[in-house]
DNA sequence: GCTTGGCACTCCCTTGTGTCGACTGCTAGC
DNA sequence: GCTAGCAGTCGACACAAGGGAGTGCCAAGC
């Protein structure tokens, strides 16, 4: 690869022309397809002395000696960042967005795989999403319930709906009402903070001062943990049958590992969650990231873009969108925004306050 | 296909021969190979008779001409049914599956997902599991939370733990007394009961002794509703990764076939739910579907085994294992019925009692 | 009458060959 | 700087030949 030379008009667009050509067919682009499908003004010829240029440049490649041109990641990144024009969503991609989200379930895990097949659909690929982070919800409520004298349950709920939920069994006897005053203290205590401001430190105070038994304790240190960071990360995919309709993964090499990172959710979670602390302070704008700046040799023929959205001020999640490098940027990206800030929405409406 | 003529026992060796071999080596099974992997006693051209006639009988299949024989539906089912000799759990998957459970979630989502995990880590293959019917659990304890004027929560706890949850929205102001009158009041009444012995009509009753509002009964109904039947299938599917391994599935068009009909949980849930009625009454044996058994063109190559286990006496789901025909039957119905006993073990563990 | 060795036959799979077509790079001329 | 023309490269495809695995059948043997 050698140096990057400032493209000119000509090369500018012959480079869009070519990532444009080769995302609508996936076959590699000749001189020829492109002086015939595109009014260029010049003839073949001079297209292959400029494409010659472009592959030296390392924006173009070429699989073989008598085949035409691909794009290589920095073809896609310059298409990508330059020269491709942002699309907006289609009335109809609108609508049913629109739709589903008029019918969308309250509970968070619901809506977040309900989200996936959304989106999922509407793009053709893997759709991922990753639940907002729970920092910043508001505690709302936490109730111990008695369920019998070895057995109880407790429920942490926040702006979010309800974060944790357990069954909880004792080896002494607990009353009904010591959890009740329980319960309240906490409530009086905890009401009006944000989650990740409640610290097992706090926990202890309160259940200190009602002389609340150390199983007691632990069961609720455990509910408001869990209810700040679940055990496993809250994430859902689907869609992973569109990749087989994509010819890169006719390969059944590439397609088993690509299944193998859909299936392990913390690798997907990985793949994805960066995305989660780099723009957590910047505006949700969508991220494009082709190939090997995925950092996984698996997935260097994939690209990924993602859009975080928001939850009211109260946390922020990711959407994402896996295919191939092939892949419709430009309507992809428009999607996932769109899904993104119908999402918002959604939560907001659902926010208990 | 002819009359199925009593097998006498050189043909029922042969015939398990054939499909042991096709089983472990995906490659059609000719005459010669068997005389000289097995010992058989005759030689390759008394097989070959043999086989012409179990091929007319047909139980043996000839992909074409020159080839060797495989297994048709009928040549399994007779494997399976009578030929096949029943193993048992090697130690070392005993272990695994005994060190699975120990550290069980004691959710029952969670715990029906490892398991599919544990299952289809096991077998190779896809594993499926059907959490168990819950109309026979027993109802433990409702409890309406006041949140906030215009927003209350509502959960159902029964003998398989928090079986709904949901958060209500009002149009009027609601009194935290009023939720906890009704809700001591639906505990008296219902303590005890099973849970399909509470209808619409006994929660109403419940609502107008106490002048509940519309709105609440309403919420009060939906949440029995949700604890009885949930309003999609609870179902888990994993190691759809396995059958990538598997030749029979590397043409794309049946791969694409399988992966949608995992994808779709409606789907899945009908193949295997069949088994939750059959068998209900019946003791909790192994079940084996072969090829056209399963009613579906897209899965005439695969074969299905469905083992009940129940959870105490309280429900009764499903675990499946979906793989090719070609499948080890004998071990994945052991995998399958220990890893079944062991669930229906760990929830009773965590059975509230 | 069952079994067996032998043999002709069938058909898939692999390999090799040749053709075709797409595309390139280069050169000479405008 | 652009273009037409041309030779060269290489993959895709079709086709034929050969090898190999396996069969069915038959006649001979125990």
């Amino acid at each position: 690869m050698n140096e990057k030379l400032e493209l000119d008009k000509r090369k500018a667009f012959i480079l869009a022309t070519v990532v444009y050509e080769y995302i609508a067919t996936a076959e590699p682009v000749g001189s020829l397809t492109l002086t015939q499908k595109y009014n260029l003004g010049v003839s073949s010829a001079t297209i292959r002395n400029e494409m010659a240029e472009l592959e030296a440049s390392g924006y173009l490649v070429q699989p073989h000696t008598s085949a035409g041109r691909i794009p290589s990641d920095a073809g896609y990144r310059t298409y990508v960042d330059r020269l491709m024009q942002p699309e907006s969503l289609t009335k109809d991609d609108s609508r049913r967005i629109r739709d589903e989200f008029r019918e969308a379930s309250r509970e968070l895990a619901d809506v977040i795989e309900q989200t996936t097949r959304l989106l999922s659909g509407l793009s053709g690929n893997l759709a991922i999403a990753i639940a907002p982070s729970r920092d910043m919800h508001a505690f709302k409520h936490v109730q111990l319930i008695w369920l019998s004298a070895r057995t109880g349950l407790i429920v942490v709920v926040t702006s979010g709906g309800v974060a944790a939920q357990r069954v909880i069994e004792w080896t002494a006897d607990v009353v009904a009402d010591d959890l009740t005053r329980l319960s309240n203290a906490l409530n009086s205590r905890f009401g009006g903070r944000v989650m990740e401001e409640i610290g097992p430190g706090d926990v202890d105070a309160v259940c200190a001062e009602l002389g609340a038994s150390t199983e007691i304790r632990d069961a609720v240190r455990l509910a408001f943990a869990a209810a700040r960071q679940p055990d496993e990360p809250e994430i859902a995919a689907s869609g992973a049958q569109n990749l087989l309709d994509q010819p890169e993964f006719h390969d059944l090499r590439k397609l088993r590992a690509i299944l193998r990172i859909v299936e392990e959710q913390r690798t997907l979670y990985d793949l994805i969650a960066d995305e989660l602390n780099v723009e957590a302070a910047a505006e949700a704008a969508p991220h494009v990231r082709i190939g090997h700046e995925l950092r996984a040799d698996e997935l260097s023929e994939c690209s990924v873009v993602t859009v975080p959205y928001r939850f009211g001020d109260r946390g922020l999640g990711v959407l994402a969108i896996l295919g191939p490098r092939r892949m419709p940027y430009g309507r992809l990206i428009a999607l996932a925004s769109g899904t993104a800030r119908s999402l918002g929405e959604h939560l907001n409406d659902v926010e208990i306050r």
